[in-house]
DNA sequence: AAGAAGTCCTGGGCGC
DNA sequence: TGCGCCCAGGACTTCT
């Protein structure tokens, strides 16, 4: 599940890789994954345009082109975008492969077909409905302490379903909204207006304490997630409570404990996070 | 208007 | 060995 670690690993990967390269030729097996414009219109926008640098906003890969357009790309689950040297086979579930002017490719392949592309003018970005409700850049300026708070304090839903909602702060999703829960201590089914002010502080450190981990060991590889060059990220060795159901906690070695919470799973210790 | 629930997708794991 | 069932979850839509 590529969050916001994965996203920024795969922007890095790629950077130097495909910067001042050209789309030379858009090969579009699968139109499904196409958002917007029509398939046809996404290719022929795509064709001859120059790679000028690649970005992130949350989730989402912007990979920005020469003729003002934007390439952005939101992988969901199962998505990997690969860079590859050219004329390897397209894997199974390849949906598009971008042939670049150095005869090398980007192949987007997706198991579940939940992932979207979607080629943007630069000056409607902010607009463009997949962006324009996005909540602040958790490891930028913008969000603080005091942001955090003031947010928390008007909502009534429960603190882990808070952290996925993009619109609240963008990136997090299901395995790093677990872990900076257990780094701040917090149980995630507590009402996010609830919050003590020591809660809400510990809880500012752990979102960005658990994601600048994630980003340094290169993102988690639990199931599909690999960056831009096809290699596995090796933060799912330093998870805390993701994925360790009935596993000692690392704090406590009380069993970690498995929930669901709005139709998603939820891990935590029971002792650690009161 | 906030919050919850349903929907899309396929492969892997499990029980029988 | 194989069939059917459940589970994984991000963002969007629909509902209450």
């Amino acid at each position: 599940m590529p969050e916001l670690p994965e996203v920024e690993t795969i922007k890095r990967s790629l950077e130097s890789r495909i910067t001042g390269l050209t789309l030379n030729e858009v090969i579009l097996i699968n139109p499904q994954i196409v958002r917007s414009p029509s398939a046809g219109d996404f290719s022929g926008g795509l064709s001859g345009q120059k790679v000028k640098s690649i970005g992130r906003r949350g989730k989402y890969l912007l990979i920005h082109l020469s003729g003002e357009l934007i390439l952005a790309i939101h992988l969901r689950m199962t998505g990997r975008l690969v860079y590859t040297g050219g004329g390897t086979p397209p894997a199974k579930h390849t949906h598009a492969i971008l042939r670049l002017s150095n005869g090398s490719e980007l192949h987007y392949t997706d198991v579940r077909k939940f992932g979207r592309l979607a080629l943007i003018s630069s000056d409607r970005l902010e607009d463009w409905p997949g962006l324009k409700n996005l909540g602040p850049e958790p490891l930028d300026q913008g969000f603080t302490r005091d942001y955090l708070k003031k947010e928390l304090k008007r909502r009534r839903t429960r603190i882990k379903s808070l952290l996925l909602d993009q619109t609240f702060i963008a990136g997090l999703g299901n395995i790093y909204a677990d872990e900076a829960l257990h780094r701040a201590r917090i149980n995630p089914e507590k009402t996010a207006s609830s919050l003590t002010p020591r809660e809400v502080a510990r809880l500012y450190q752990g979102i960005r304490e658990a994601l600048a981990e994630g980003i340094a060991n290169r993102g988690t590889s639990f199931r599909d997630y690999v960056d831009g060059l096809g290699e596995a990220g090796s933060n799912q060795q330093s998870l805390q409570v993701y994925g360790r159901q009935g596993k000692p906690c690392l704090c406590c070695g009380l069993p970690v404990e498995r929930v669901r919470l709005g139709g998603r799973s939820t891990y935590f210790c029971p002792k650690c996070q009161r």
